[in-house]
RNA sequence: GGUUCCAUAGCUCAACUGGAUAGAGCAACUGCCUUCUAAGCAGUAGGUUCCAGGUUCGAGUCCUGGUGGAAUCACCA
C-alpha cells in the first residue's frame, strides 16, 4: 500500500475514534478511486457506519472529512456526496510520492514473503506442434511465474514434458510405415512439425479402416478399438515399456527431432524454464504412494484387484487410481509426480497452469492429496485458464482446424514489419535493429492480446481480423515507452538535470492522474499475484499509457519557462516509463526503445 | 441426464470483489500534424448488463427458478 493510502486510512480511522468514539480497524476498509465527475481523488463510503454515527449520511461523511482537512497534511479538501465522502489530496504529497517512486529503482517490486512456489506450465505433448492454445498457456505460466515473482516469492518454473504414450506411439507408427526414412534435415521442415504430419497421417488412416470396418457391418465403437492401426499402436506401446530396442531407438530419434522443435519456438517466444520433467522418466512413480493409502484405508480395493478413491462425500465420484493389473493411470502418474515436485522444491504453493477442461481432475487429486495427508496439499492451486476459440469453434489438431504458433508468430513479426514500413518508421535503423523491433512489436502484440483477457475466461481470436497495433493493444503501450524514451533523449541532449523542487508547483488534472496511478501500481502487482492474473497488470499498464499520452497531448513539457517545472515534468515521464517497463516485464513483453 | 463454468454496446474485452450517471478498444462519423514520435489526442453515436423473481440503503456483481452456450462425468492423457 502506498503512503498516501496508508495515511490516509490511518486518519479516517482516528478520525472515528475522535468524531465519533468508533474503533475503525484500519485493515477492515478500502477505499475507492473517485469517480471522474466528481472533485478528489479517494472516496470513503459511509453507508456502512450510519449505525455507528446515528447521523445522516451527509452529516457523517461531513464529519470525517471535517476532521481530515484540519487534523492532517495530507487533505486539502473534500465534498460529499450522498454517503460518499470525496477526499483531496495536497499538492504537495503528490510530489512527495512521486520522488519516493523516482528515486526507487526496484518500484513495483514488493519485499520477499519467504514463500516457495513452483509453478508448470506449457506441458507439451511430442506428436504436434504447438498451436495458439499453448501460447496462451506459456504466455499464462511464464507471466504469472513473473509477478508471483515480482511480489516476493521465491519461484520456480517447470515444464513437465509428455513425451510417452499412445498418441506418441501413433507418430512413431505412421512414420514407420509412410516416413521412407525423411528427416527434418532432408525434408526442410522443423521437427515438431514434421512428426505433427505423421500423426495427422495416422489419424486420416484409421479413420479410413474404422469406415471400412462399420461398412462390413463391425458396430462404430467396437470398430474404434478394433482397427488394425490402433491395435498396432498398442502394441508398440507395449514395445516400449519393455525397453525394446529398436522401438526405443525410434521414439529417442523422433523424440529429438521435436525438442529441436520446441527449442525454436521457445525462444521465440522468449521463454525459458528452470527445470524440465520427462513423464517418461516420471510415469511409474505414485504406485507406492497408492500403496500407502491403502495401508491408510483412504483407498480400497475392488474384486478385480483394481484401486479406488471413494469420493462420493466431497460431491465427486469414485475415481479408479490402479488398474487391476497393476499399471497406472493418468491421476496416478500426478500423484507421483505431485510428491516428486514437493521434495525436489519443498514449495508452499504449486500452481498448475492447465486449461479448465481439466477442472475435475485437478479437483480429484488435490481430494486425494488431502486426504493422503500431505500437508503441502492446501497450497495446490490450478490455474483454471479457458479455451482459445476460433470463429469456427473449438481447435482441434486431429482436425487441421489449428492456428499453428509458429506461423502465427511469423505472421505477427511480418505485420510489424508492414506497419512500421508504411508509417515510415525504419529511417535510421540497421537491418539488425529493425529485425528485433518487428519481433519485439509483433510478439508483444500477440502476448498482450492473450494476457490482457481474464485467464479464467475463454476467448475468441479470429484470424481473418489480424490482431491490431492500435488502440488497447500492446505496441499502443510500446508506443508510449519510445515516446517517453525520446523525450529522455532530448532532455539528456539539452543536459538537464534530473530531480525537481517539490515546491512551488501547482499541479494540473493531467499529473495529479498520473502520480495517483502510478502510487497503485504495487496494489495491482500484490493483487495480479493474489488473483493469479496478467490481466490485472495489463489493464493498469494500458490506462497509465492512456494517461500519458492524453498528458504529452495537453501540457508542454520542455516548452515551459519555469525550469523546476520541465524537470518535474521529465520526472514524471521517468517514472511511467519506469512502470510500464516493469508492467510489460511482467507480461514477458519488452518495450523498445525507439519506434 | 448429473456436476462445474459462462452470458455486459454491432464485434473483442473492462468494471478495484456489493457502491455514485456500467467503461475502453475495434468498426462508423467529426475535428487536430510549420512546437517534444498522429502506432497519438479530442469529440459524436452506440446499453432493459439473457429472462423472471428475491435479499439490501444500494445488485452487472449475492440467492432461487428459467433460457441459451461450453467443459466434464474414460481402466485416454
Amino acid at each position: 500500500m502506498d503512503f498516501i493510502e496508508k495515511e490516509l486510512k490511518e486518519g479516517i480511522s482516528a478520525a472515528f475514534k475522535v468524531v465519533f468514539e468508533h474503533d475503525l480497524d484500519v485493515e477492515s476498509f478500502s477505499l475507492q478511486p473517485t469517480r471522474k465527475d466528481f472533485e478528489g481523488s479517494h472516496t470513503f463510503v459511509m453507508f456502512p457506519y450510519l449505525r455507528v454515527t446515528r447521523k445522516s449520511p451527509e452529516e457523517s461523511g461531513k464529519a470525517i472529512g471535517e476532521y481530515l482537512q484540519a487534523n492532517t497534511q495530507l487533505v486539502s479538501g473534500y465534498n460529499v456526496v450522498k454517503g460518499f465522502l470525496n477526499l483531496t489530496i495536497a499538492d504537495a504529497a503528490w510530489l512527495n510520492a512521486l520522488q519516493q517512486i523516482s528515486s526507487n529503482d526496484t518500484y513495483g517490486d514488493l519485499p520477499s514473503n519467504g514463500q516457495k512456489v513452483m509453478v508448470e506450465f506449457s506441458s507439451p505433448n511430442t506428436n504436434k506442434p504447438l498451436h495458439l492454445g499453448h501460447l496462451r498457456n506459456n504466455f499464462l505460466g511464464d507471466s504469472v511465474s513473473k509477478i508471483l515473482k515480482a511480489a516476493g516469492n521465491d519461484v520456480m518454473k517447470v515444464n513437465l514434458v509428455n513425451d510417452r504414450g499412445i498418441h506418441i506411439c501413433k507418430s512413431m507408427l505412421a512414420y514407420q510405415k509412410f516416413g521412407e526414412g525423411e528427416t527434418p534435415d532432408s525434408s526442410g521442415m522443423k521437427g515438431d512439425h514434421l512428426i505433427g504430419k505423421y500423426y495427422v497421417k495416422f489419424d486420416q488412416e484409421y479413420k479410413k479402416e474404422i469406415e471400412g470396418l462399420i461398412h462390413q457391418g463391425t458396430d462404430a465403437e467396437e470398430a474404434k478399438k478394433k482397427a488394425p492401426s490402433m491395435l498396432e499402436a498398442q502394441q508398440m506401446l507395449r514395445k516400449w515399456e519393455e525397453g525394446d530396442e529398436e522401438t526405443v531407438a525410434l521414439w529417442k530419434l523422433m523424440n529429438g527431432w521435436v525438442f529441436d522443435g520446441f527449442d525454436v519456438s521457445y525462444k521465440t517466444m522468449g521463454i525459458e524454464f528452470d527445470k524440465i520433467y520427462h513423464e517418461s522418466d516420471t510415469y511409474l512413480l505414485g504406485k507406492d504412494i497408492i500403496e500407502e493409502g491403502l495401508d491408510k484405508q483412504v483407498f480400497y480395493k475392488k474384486d478385480d484387484n483394481s484401486v479406488w478413491a471413494d469420493l462420493t462425500s466431497e460431491k465427486m465420484d469414485e475415481k479408479l487410481v490402479l488398474r487391476g493389473d497393476g499399471t497406472s493411470v493418468y491421476i496416478t502418474q500426478d500423484i507421483g509426480t505431485c510428491e516428486l515436485k514437493h521434495s525436489d522444491f519443498p514449495f508452499d504453493k504449486s500452481v498448475y497452469v492447465v486449461g479448465n477442461e481439466q477442472d475435475y481432475h485437478f479437483k480429484v487429486l488435490f481430494s486425494i492429496m488431502n486426504k493422503l495427508g500431505r500437508e503441502y496439499a492446501d497450497g495446490l492451486y490450478h490455474l483454471s485458464y479457458g479455451m482459445v476459440d476460433l470463429p469456427s469453434g473449438k481447435m482441434k489438431s486431429r482436425e487441421g482446424t489449428v492456428v499453428d504458433a509458429d506461423d502465427l508468430m511469423q505472421e505477427m513479426f511480418d505485420t510489424a514489419e508492414k506497419q512500421t514500413r508504411e508509417l515510415g518508421k525504419i529511417e535510421g535503423l540497421s537491418e539488425e535493429e529493425a529485425n528485433k523491433l518487428y519481433r519485439t512489436l509483433g510478439l508483444g502484440a500477440l502476448k498482450y492480446f492473450l494476457l490482457k483477457v481474464d485467464p479464467k475466461k475463454r476467448m475468441l481470436f479470429n484470424p481473418q481480423e489480424s490482431i491490431e497495433f492500435q488502440g488497447n493493444t500492446g505496441p499502443f503501450i510500446q508506443y508510449t515507452h519510445a515516446r517517453i524514451s525520446a523525450i529522455m533523449r532530448r532532455a539528456e541532449s539539452l543536459e538537464i538535470q534530473s530531480g525537481f523542487e517539490p515546491v512551488g508547483i501547482e499541479l494540473k488534472e493531467r499529473e495529479l492522474e498520473l502520480i495517483h496511478k502510478l502510487t497503485e501500481y504495487p496494489k495491482t502487482v500484490a493483487l495480479a499475484a493474489e488473483d493469479y492474473s496478467p490481466a490485472l497488470v495489463a489493464q493498469a499498464v494500458y490506462d497509465l499509457a492512456k494517461s500519458y499520452n492524453g498528458f504529452y497531448q495537453d501540457v508542454p513539457i520542455f516548452n515551459e519557462d519555469d525550469k523546476n517545472l520541465v524537470r518535474f515534468r521529465i520526472n514524471i515521464s521517468q517514472a511511467v516509463a519506469k512502470v510500464i517497463r516493469h508492467g510489460m516485464g511482467l507480461l514477458g513483453i519488452d518495450v523498445p526503445e525507439r519506434m
